[in-house]
DNA sequence: AAGTGGTCTAGACCACCGA
DNA sequence: CGGTGGTCTAGACCACTTA
């Protein structure tokens, strides 16, 4: 591995463990030269990288500071309806309407994959845009992975908001379908029974363990993804 | 701009304009070294990005080479819709309904983003999945990124595998949507007008130069996209 | 064996911008 | 004004690979 390779993975681990914080300035270029004994061509060549990756910005005269976290970025990403609707300018309210701590059963199927009997806190809530109904959210909640869970009410803030800042997620599955709105989404959302709504179901994971399963149903006409590839950037 | 940026940028023109087709071995360092006047570094430093965007590959004393077009990739990639469907184990079928060379007009309006009167290839066709309508395509393709587009009948080779061969792309744009089938997709899907459709619509890119735009209508209930992701592999 | 790319150095000049 | 990052140079050594 090389020299520059290795400064980058260095620098990274510390901003993605959260050791480096959001805002935290980093050692300068000739900090770093002299801790690993190299030139600053070598230390301008991770750092540049990491620019491109989006984890620092650099300012002159005044050093290089770690990004806050990407609200949403370029592709799919975890994203948080509440900023999804802060971005579009509108006035953004939440309401609960259900929840419940139980255990999985048989009608949970596939949703969630966890061991038989295993404990989970089960929401529905929805998201509000300018007024109207935005999202009805479907969530389950591993009990296991995340025990301060069972403490949270999510009568103010919403369990994906809650989540984001809390747990670190290592894999996200998406599952997008177009479906006709089913009895519940249609009243929730104020919308015909089988309009066609956009679903989107995600399932994140945190090290191999299942954290929580969302499924997002939103009237067709009110939303869209939006998603960009460039051909590198596929790992 | 500086030196670095320009060499990428000329060198990415000759391959993404065909002038460097697949297999062409570009100039070796030194030779463009002197041809810019410029260190072997900052050369270096323009090869060595074009590398991590995909579009060559280095051999050592050999030279650097214009990659193959990549044909499919992990997430939610440039995607082909007869491997899709052969990738279900499902018997694969397409028929070309329409198509027409004419120019763009107000009723384009957005789905490509082309200076007024250009010329433009109009494609609407269909793909079968075990003898079932599987995806209904609308796709306008650009007569000035793809001369070669306006000889081609697309009544064997769908127009989104020939592409995909053909021209190299650069950024992809994806919308997605659930909508209610309008009465040509409903009759080309075989389902009920109004059923819930899952709508993708897709723009590319190749140099800033529109390619070509298309819309996929799946039957909702049919078709499901999955991606999956990892925080670190953003951009 | 020779030529390529991979990496690194020890400087340099400059633009920018915050103190 | 001074310190930072942005960029570039003219070398160097090495690993690899293939001609």
């Amino acid at each position: 591995m090389s020299l520059h390779q290795k400064i980058l993975g260095e620098v990274e681990a510390h901003i993605l463990s959260g050791d480096w914080p959001p805002g935290y300035r980093i050692p300068f270029e000739h900090e770093l030269t002299e801790q690993y004994g190299c030139s600053r061509m070598t230390v301008n060549k991770a750092l540049s990288e990491l620019v491109k990756r989006g984890l620092i910005e650099r300012r002159r005269k005044s050093g290089s500071y770690v990004t806050f976290p990407q609200v949403q970025s370029a592709v799919m990403e975890i994203h948080d309806v509440k900023l999804e609707v802060e971005s579009l300018g509108l006035d953004y309210a939440y309401y609960r309407d259900a929840r419940s701590v139980r255990r999985i059963n048989a009608g949970d199927g596939g949703r969630i994959d966890l061991p038989t009997a295993s404990r989970l806190i089960d929401i529905t809530c929805r998201h509000f845009a300018g007024g109207r109904p935005f999202c009805f959210e479907e969530r389950l909640i591993s009990l296991s992975a995340v025990p301060e869970a069972e403490g949270e009410a999510f009568d103010a803030v919403a369990p994906g908001s809650w989540l984001l800042g809390k747990v670190p997620w290592s894999t996200a599955e998406h599952r997008i379908r177009a479906v006709a709105a089913t009895r519940p989404a249609a009243q929730a959302l104020d919308i015909a029974v089988g309009s066609p709504c956009l679903v989107i179901e995600r399932r994140t994971w945190s090290g191999g363990a299942p954290v929580t399963s969302v499924r997002l149903t939103y009237p067709g006409d009110r939303h869209e993804l939006v998603a960009e590839f460039q051909p590198s950037a596929i790992v």
